[in-house]
DNA sequence: TAATATATATAGATAAAACCTATTAATAAC
DNA sequence: GTTATTAATAGGTTTTATCTATATATATTA
């Protein structure tokens, strides 16, 4: 059995007549009676009776016609499938994000997207490294934006930017009385610090690891956004690093919070689109990747323009 | 696109691995790998994601695949409906038969042919011939059962037995005193005459014109059934033919109505079974026709035994 | 770091099938 | 009897599916 066999009886069906079927299919006359022939004789009944001045369908033919028309319709709707498929964004992108960098800046680059491709769709994933890789590796997303380094191996990356970190502190503390911040200076304060998982938090502790706080023993703040944290920097209980993206004026003017820029080179976390090496869309992706770096501020543009 | 490459990318998803998917469609793995290679180019969008160590489906292939089931299964449902359609009793017979044979030669065979195949079904259209003739050609009908010749090059024919007619009268005609009873000696009686259409109106008129009938003025009697027939007969209005296989003893013990044989070679009719020259089932037919045969009295068995 | 095992892709040859043209056969219409 | 129409048959060509053998890539193990 076969797609063009079923093809040919359902025009055969529809015309009443082989040779105007035959045309209807593109083929010869003889092809069709052929290719018919053989699957009457496989399926071991007729499916018409045929006379060189009638032809009419057996009750067999009947049903098997029924089954072939759904065939037929279901075959053509898979083409159908693959014409609305070849625009990559008929279907939306599933796009994960960790948190330390999806609020801050999904916004840069969002409206930017809808405005130039208007059919475009995003899904966010917001979560850790450690899910979001998961759900990369077996399909449930198309892409992910981290801070961290994956396997060159598995997964395609473009590196966008380069983010530096802030310090942010109390405007009691003494950190504010020092001009050109680095991360030594740091050592001396209490750092405040995000939930395990969170990668910006393997990120500060490899900045500097100050004093009060007992790493090995889990004693340190486990805060679950960078919102928290702020505010216990505002109750005076420490400092944390903040990536350049996520810093707020209103910290200052509002909450008491001064911010400074740690001028050390590894001060920073590199920002990347990671996908799967196999992934067919991946023109899109180099497209989403140079809007990302456009949208971006001045202050994050290092990595490409080199 | 073809009906086995759909298979085989159902087997992919269901097996997750295309040497194992090769396996369960008993192909090698390089042709099932190519088959869906040229698939998903043809398509124009990748089904799967593989690399030697990871496969997933796409979210177009997702799609694709959920329509390849219902076409691998509207496909199973045709070898199934064939399987089943290879017993040429799976459907029922549709057999046509004129009013003055069905309500007498039915019962005679009917049971037997439950008994002997238990699974037989016959769907009877009880008709005049000109509509049985029509629905037998627009395949309406699988065979009828006629006493009229048709047109040997569109249909084939068993002829069956010969059934004489008899004629039917009041007890007070004159015709009770005939022994050897001949189509001349009714000729004077008043022929009682079935509606048009019927074919026992002209084959009782091909028998014998009696006097008091104007056909061409259509002054005749015009009964629907043989039953009226027999009322008219018993309140003395005429005579009338009845074929052989209606007789009813009662009408004699009951109705006061004799009836005796015509005895002439032409005073009769032949029963034939009549279908399409190509209808696939002829050899059910020929089971039926001896059957029917078989199941007839002696006086009727005329045709097949010569 | 090299060796082994496993999965998919590629290459080239062979076998199967679908297809075409030309012709025949059967039937209906003229 | 001739012509027109429709389906079936015959024989040859092209296309396609399939196979085996091999290459490539990636985990796992030594």
């Amino acid at each position: 059995m076969n797609l063009r066999d079923l093809s040919y009886i359902v025009a055969v069906a529809d015309q009443g007549s082989f040779i105007k079927a035959a045309r209807v299919c593109n083929v010869s006359q003889p092809t069709l009676s052929g290719q018919i022939k053989k699957l009457e004789e496989y399926l071991g009944n007729q499916i018409f009776e045929r006379s060189t001045k009638s032809l009419s369908v057996t009750k067999f033919g009947e049903q098997v016609i029924e089954k072939a028309r759904a065939i037929t319709d279901d075959a053509d709707q898979i083409t159908k499938l693959s014409k609305e498929n070849s625009d990559p964004w008929s279907s939306p992108l599933r796009l994960g994000i960790i948190p330390t960098l999806g609020p801050y800046l999904i916004p840069k680059f969002f409206l930017e997207l809808k405005h130039k491709i208007p059919g475009s769709k995003v899904f966010f994933d917001e979560n850790i490294t450690e899910n979001l890789l998961r759900k990369l590796s077996s399909g449930e997303l198309d892409a992910v934006l981290l801070a961290t380094d994956v396997d060159k191996q598995k997964f395609n990356h473009i590196d966008l930017f380069e983010e530096p970190f802030w310090a942010a502190f109390h405007k009691d503390s003494n950190l504010r009385n020092i001009d050109n911040l680095r991360s030594s200076d740091l050592k001396k304060e209490r750092m405040l610090l995000l939930h395990d998982g969170h990668c910006l938090r393997d990120q500060a502790l490899r900045v500097c690891s100050p004093k009060d706080i007992d790493i090995e023993q889990n004693l340190d703040t486990r805060a679950t956004s960078l919102e928290t944290l702020i505010n216990i920097v505002a109750a005076g209980e420490g400092f944390t690093l903040i990536p350049a993206l996520a810093l707020q004026s209103s910290w200052t003017t509002d909450m008491g919070i001064f911010v400074g820029k740690i001028n050390e080179k590894h001060a920073s976390r590199k920002i990347s689109l990671i996908y799967r090496k196999k992934f067919s869309k991946d023109k899109l992706l180099k497209e989403l990747a140079s809007m990302i770096v456009e949208q971006s501020p001045n202050t994050v543009k290092i990595l490409l323009n080199k």
